[in-house]
DNA sequence: CCGGATTTGTACGTATGTATT
DNA sequence: GAATACATACGTACAAATCCG
């Protein structure tokens, strides 16, 4: 639907998140395989791997090597309370903070300084943050 | 100095991040043109570009078409108190989501539900959350 | 449990489009 | 308007991890 000077893997990653937010493609279950993609859509392979990982970087899919990308569930957040004066900032993380932490491609990371100095990090898909 | 087995454009990524972080490259001005990384390193265009995209998603530069890759200052915060009971939560933005509000890569949402129910969005490089 | 087939990851090349300088 | 440099999109080849019989 989109207009057609948006580019090929845009326009394709929009198709597969509207899948995947109407449950055709559901959650914690695997979504085709890039060949049957390309297949599907009549792209060339690297027009569907940016197309994924557009929906990677945006957090609703996980890819492992070898075998094909899921849809990620939505974790289970745990509630953290934010203590007067503490402050809280969100950025992305870097890549060893990607791999201390366990932190998927595409989820940010929460760092809260503590009055007392001391600094706690959280992977943002797993805590919410309430107001004390 | 990482391991050889890791990925040309991973070990590209480590180099130019430090350098931005040393000041070898500083903030608002422009890093050297694909090209020349290219012929620096010695790699192919595509590994420069991954590189660069890692960069990217992490928030350290900023890309335009047609001119060099430039190092993203960091922004001035405005603070923002999260009320008793306000719930807050962090994730990456749609590309709606950042068009809508003028996102940049790699700078995720922080979206704070209020108590009267009304939700409210931010650019996490542009705000500090303090509890109250 | 092993091994081969499958599938994704990395890396390079080429060509063309398009925005900036 | 021309040159430059980034963006898109196709292709190939091989490596590495997973899956399955």
């Amino acid at each position: 639907m989109p207009s057609s000077d948006v580019p090929l893997y845009l326009q394709l990653a929009a198709t597969l998140r509207e899948r995947i937010q109407e449950g055709v493609y559901s959650a914690g279950k695997p979504i085709p395989f890039e060949a049957a993609i390309c297949d599907e859509h009549g792209v060339g392979r690297m027009t569907v791997r940016r197309a994924l990982a557009v929906l990677r970087e945006e957090g609703l899919i996980r890819t492992k090597r070898g075998g094909a990308s899921v849809v990620r569930a939505e974790c289970v957040r745990e509630t953290l309370i934010l203590q007067q004066n503490d402050r809280l900032i969100g950025r992305m993380p870097s890549r060893e903070e990607r791999s201390e932490l366990s932190l998927d491609v595409g989820v940010p990371l929460l760092e809260v300084h503590r009055v007392d100095g001391t600094t706690e990090r959280f992977a943002a898909d797993r805590v919410e943050i309430i107001g004390h």
